[in-house]
DNA sequence: CTCCCTGCAAAGTGTTTGCATAGTA
DNA sequence: TACTATGCAAACACTTTGCAGGGAG
């Protein structure tokens, strides 16, 4: 699953993975990819990153955002998150985690949960349902969020 | 928190939970919440209740359905869980529970999940993020769309 | 009698789609 | 060269909003 190359590029380059998964390496799906590669664990809404790329590369189309997050998101290189708000957000995907969200500031963050081992459905929903995966998503407010802390932003 | 009445209607009044939460009771609310006691666990996209219900009230304007559940949402009467494809689905909320998302026929089903209380951040998620609640969706298939079993639907 | 809710329709978001062109393999 | 992604703009689905009339308290 990784990619085979060592290249020399400072970061895991989005062309390789890219070509990895047999898409082929446009400009824009590199701009892309390469910036969400540089914040793993952040996620953005296709607006967001349209907002910060064109500035990289003028000719970038929203709907080619779109398209690019979709293309992403079936290949499993990025994951879709619901939108609590609006617009869904979108994230690089490369290991398995869960999340938090802000109540704050409505953003999303991966977390790894401990104790997730021990959660089940109780025996009569497992007899109504076949469980494939979980998700758990925690809420509240984060350290820039906090009520008592330090409330930037 | 319950309705101090126990009247002699057959179902949990819509009525009297409207009254508890200090709205006003109209027809068009009292058949949306109706409706949706009657199915405790199942859940409705804002389009559903209101084709289901037309036929019970000739004069119910979508926008309307999507005010009542908004209102209902409000008072905590009802959950509203982000469409994962496409619109929003709402169920009442009146007991704490989880959820199931039938990958099948993509409803969703009220569940109580078994373990939960060893589930929490790792400690150095816990430094970051101030936990106020969880959210567990398990994914799968339903008994109506199992692969083997009789995949009705 | 007052205020709020409703119906209706128009406006708004966020996202998808169609087509001609440009660019990748 | 063949085929696919892109830009652009129109189309789309879902939801919210504004306004005048009617019903609840």
């Amino acid at each position: 699953m990784q990619p085979g190359s060592r290249t020399a590029t400072p970061e895991l380059s989005a062309e390789v993975w890219l070509r990895t998964k047999g898409l082929r390496v446009t400009p824009q799906r590199r701009l892309v990819l390469d910036r969400m590669l540089q914040q793993i664990g952040r996620h953005w809404t296709a607006d967001e990153l349209h907002e910060a790329l064109r500035a990289q590369l003028s000719e970038l189309a929203r709907g080619t955002v779109y398209n690019i997050l979709a293309e992403l998101t079936r290949v499993g290189l990025v994951e879709e998150l619901p939108g609590r708000e609006g617009s869904a957000s979108y994230g690089v995907h490369l290991t398995p985690h869960h999340h938090f969200y802000c109540d704050g500031c409505r953003r999303w963050f991966d977390v790894t949960p401990v104790g997730l081992g021990a959660l089940a459905l109780s025996p009569d929903d497992r007899a109504r349902f076949d469980v494939q995966a979980v998700a758990v998503v925690f809420h509240g407010r984060c350290a820039e969020c906090a009520p008592h802390g330090a409330p930037h932003r």
